[in-house]
DNA sequence: TTGAGGCCCATAGTGTCCCATGATACTCCA
DNA sequence: TGGAGTATCATGGGACACTATGGGCCTCAA
């Protein structure tokens, strides 16, 4: 229980963003970080991102556990489920991590994403990404912008203070991390 | 009280205003008063700052922790936060510290802040700042002008009252620092 | 048999660890 | 009260470990 200190050890987050290069063999190292944060797995998931940016999504066993609870609590036969899975679970790759910590990008995967000789992974939180450089660096400049507006820090200042005040206050569902993982 | 003290026990805030020295090898101390701020993680992130003003923002895990679930409030496919995750999760660097205390820089941040061979480090309360030393000069003198105005003082003296009434009224939650911490 | 994927080893570069140094602030005692 | 000893801090630099990447060989399937 010693304050934030332990709280975030267990913090499993993909946070960052990290170039690397497709070789001749069609093969790209994950960076180091994000195979921290996939936590030992060599399971590596990934589906061409659903809104349409054309990057890829991904992550490792937990993120597709958690897609797959989600997508349980959907109605099962709603035609939202149906898409959802067969986009998600249906579409996506997955991929073996070798033990130099690199995955093979099929064909499809890297035409879908537009994909030639270098990626950009950026963290996302719970998924990370995989652009094509110049698509990410695009996207970035459209999402700084967004995030420069008035609007958008107000929203992010007022949940922010909505964080602290519950902090404050003792709110134990605030615990922002998982527990110890010793 | 108990669980008060605890939160606040790892709540440590970032105070005044350090120089130091980017060496050779890029490398920079964090302030040793920053360090204990920190709380013992070894872990640093840093971003180039939202409101534009040219400084890094920075903290460790706990700010980091703070900020996901903050952007975990905001309506999930927001414009907002879809922008602000981008902008502050996969535009932040990942850096760890060394055991002296030190991160390396990178040169996109570098350059980011137009950052050459010195820095200062600003406390910020839950976060800190790295500004080039001459910008930083020119914003404090920003900020004292504007500190000094009428309406800002005005504001600061009714917030504080606000802080003053409610303390009195014995409401726990605003109790931000605790003082046993032996 | 041929191509693809998996596994292993090799290597360059960079980041991290560790030790060392000088400077400063602090403590303690005469 | 002043000075020596001590602790802490910022900084420098060498050695090493790890990461990203390249490439060879083996296996398996068509």
């Amino acid at each position: 229980m010693r304050g934030l200190g332990r709280i975030s050890q267990g913090w499993r987050v993909f946070v960052s963003t990290y170039e690397s290069a497709i070789d001749a063999k069609g093969r790209v190292s994950i960076p180091a970080s994000f195979r921290a944060a996939l936590g030992g797995g060599n399971r590596i998931f990934l589906w061409l991102a659903l809104d349409g940016s054309g990057c890829l999504e991904g992550g490792g066993e937990a993120l597709m556990a958690m897609y797959r609870a989600t997508l349980t609590r959907l109605a099962p036969h709603s035609p939202a489920r149906k898409a959802l899975v067969t986009r998600i679970i249906a579409g996506s790759a997955d991929l073996k991590m070798d033990d130099t910590g690199r995955i093979k990008l099929s064909d499809e995967l890297m035409k879908a994403a537009n994909l030639t000789d270098r990626v950009k992974f950026a963290g996302n939180m719970d998924s990370f990404q995989i652009w094509n450089p110049d698509r990410h660096a695009e996207h970035f400049d459209a999402m700084a912008a967004e995030a420069a507006k008035e609007d958008t820090l107000e929203a992010l200042g007022h949940a922010y203070s909505e964080v602290l005040h519950q902090q404050a206050s003792g709110s134990a569902a605030l615990k922002l991390v998982d527990g110890d993982d010793s």
